[in-house]
DNA sequence: TATGAATGAGAATTCATTCAT
DNA sequence: TATGAATGAATTCTCATTCAT
């Protein structure tokens, strides 16, 4: 089920994907259905055979995100020991998933996050309890080696916020890389070494 | 003009004041002409006599919040001399704009950007030169006196971002009060006094 | 307000003759809002700025319907003395309803009750009570009188059945007109004059 | 043929029950085709093996269901001799179907019929003639026994709306069970005996 | 300037029906 | 016979915008 999104035979992965690209070139709103279903290579009503309706293919879309990108969390923090190296991991991955390297691109969770109906933020919400709990595990750590000046729980609101909003400016094939901002980023927050 | 924001007699000003409180509650798109008229106590017609069109009122509202902030900023800037607190000014004087305690709520520049026409966008993009120049002025002072990690313009992206995604999980009334925000946002990205 | 049904000049009650007519002839789902907004010489779009949707239509005429024909009994109540030329008078009324010469036609009232919403059906519901009461109480003189031989709440559940549906056989040019008609139908619940 | 609606093993048995129930609640077009497969146990694909299109199930329906009266109404009438008790019989009889005591509700042949195509509207008023005899039979020697007060066709027709309408008001748990509700309704067109 | 009725181009959604497997 | 994905036309409803008064 959680790999719809990744199946390139399932019809509901096809729409998903089609729909993860147009919502994030032209946002929710501006994205009809007939869009999404032509560029599926159906006709719209079709779509309606496997989402009861335009905003539920946006809050699966965004389900399965969270949980792709959860996973892959997971996986990158698994190697690596140090928690300031683990910060910047967790930061390279939120990155990656921005710009699509994982899954289809996270930034949809903040710029269509109002297209949601109430219902569905607060199941999405739930969805990404484990994902900050594994921010504020590696955080706290950092916080612990006096190698945080920020408070955890503002540490995590703060590079969140920054790391989605360089959708706004950044721009990948230009003067940094991914990794580069990652480092960037995260050094920001930590005590430098040598200090 | 750039007062229309402020003064309450005129018409123009009373549709910008509730247009603004309708963007930010519900986003550009979701809110109606009709719905913006409704607040004022007019009929949704008569709002085509004020603007050419509903994009209008987001173009001007931006622009007009956008010289507002950037005044008061100036204003706060000129009362304190060390480029740390006047880094913490600035952060302080942001979020003040972003939760309406200037202009009418500055997280609209950001969250609604995409219903802007392009036109409107570059010509907004141009009001905020003046405004980012501010910025990157005291982050540059900052990194020449070593206190600043991250490179400048990489900074102020992050801050940026930090400070409107706030709206997403900030609550004024709870742990942390705007000014303490903005001491941890700003010190964030600076060295400790100390090191 | 209730007069709207009969005000030539109104815009909703252009609407609201055009919709009866088209829900007796073609029933209520058959009837799409482009047809109603056809005969009024509006488009469809336009009808939404009178009525919130199609089913708020079909309410408002069924409320005027009944607003209307129970004006119209009260009238003809009052120049008749006996209760069995009352309760002809009732039947006579009812039937005239029916059929379209007292508003548009009653039997859209049962045809169609099924597609109105709950909200409506229970608006609806209250306000035929007094209505209901008219016909209870000249009954229940009757049946006081001992020319009834059914029970009076029985009697005008029936006698409203029997009229109702003379709608799917009756013909108004054929073998009987209406008062002719109204005659049979009071006369069949009470005892003969000469009994 | 006759006996599908009451042949549990059938397929088409189990899908004019099932859409019976819903047309019951529902009415015929608020009924999707989805609804009746879902309730049946298959997909709605497979219903048009067994019928050729919607309609076609309401116009099976409500053939089997008026043999099915018909018979039964035939059977009771066998065993009473006076007319009096003979229409007493026939409106009981006819209040059981409605109840679906008979068959499945005879009350959607009056509130769907207008669902119905002209074509199958004309075969079924040929399958109802038998029916309708037997009515006017009994009425006609009422008639001529002095017990009628109302003319035999249009006491038939007003009997029949009245039974038909009792769906809308009457509680079969309520005040009056339908043995009564058929004698007070067949007593209401008789002279009393012993007038 | 304000009104309010109307426009008209979409928008999402519904659903009976088809058909290859 | 059953499946289930797809069709495609129809339907209700939305809403920025226009314009005569």
């Amino acid at each position: 089920m959680t790999a719809l999104l990744n199946d390139p035979n399932s019809a509901k992965g096809n729409i998903l994907r089609a729909a993860a690209a147009l919502f994030r070139e032209k946002g929710f709103n501006r994205t009809t259905v007939r869009d999404i279903a032509a560029d599926v290579g159906i006709l719209s009503g079709s779509l309606f055979h496997h989402f009861p309706n335009k905003e539920a293919i946006l809050a699966q879309l965004m389900e399965e995100l969270i949980l792709l990108v959860d996973a892959e969390m997971q996986k990158q923090m698994a190697s690596v020991d140090d928690p300031g190296d683990q910060l910047t991991a967790l930061v390279h991955c939120e990155l990656r998933a921005i710009y699509a390297e994982i899954g289809t691109g996270l930034s949809i969770l903040v710029t269509e996050w109002r297209a949601l109906s109430e219902a569905s933020q607060a199941r999405i919400l739930g969805l990404r309890a484990d994902y900050e709990a594994r921010w504020l595990s590696v955080l706290s750590q950092l916080a612990e080696q006096g190698r945080l000046t920020t408070e955890p729980f503002l540490a995590r609101q703060f590079i969140r916020g920054a790391a989605m909003e360089t959708w706004h400016w950044y721009k990948p094939d230009g003067r940094w890389n991914l990794a580069e901002l990652a480092a960037q980023l995260s050094g920001s927050f930590m005590t430098p070494v040598n200090a």
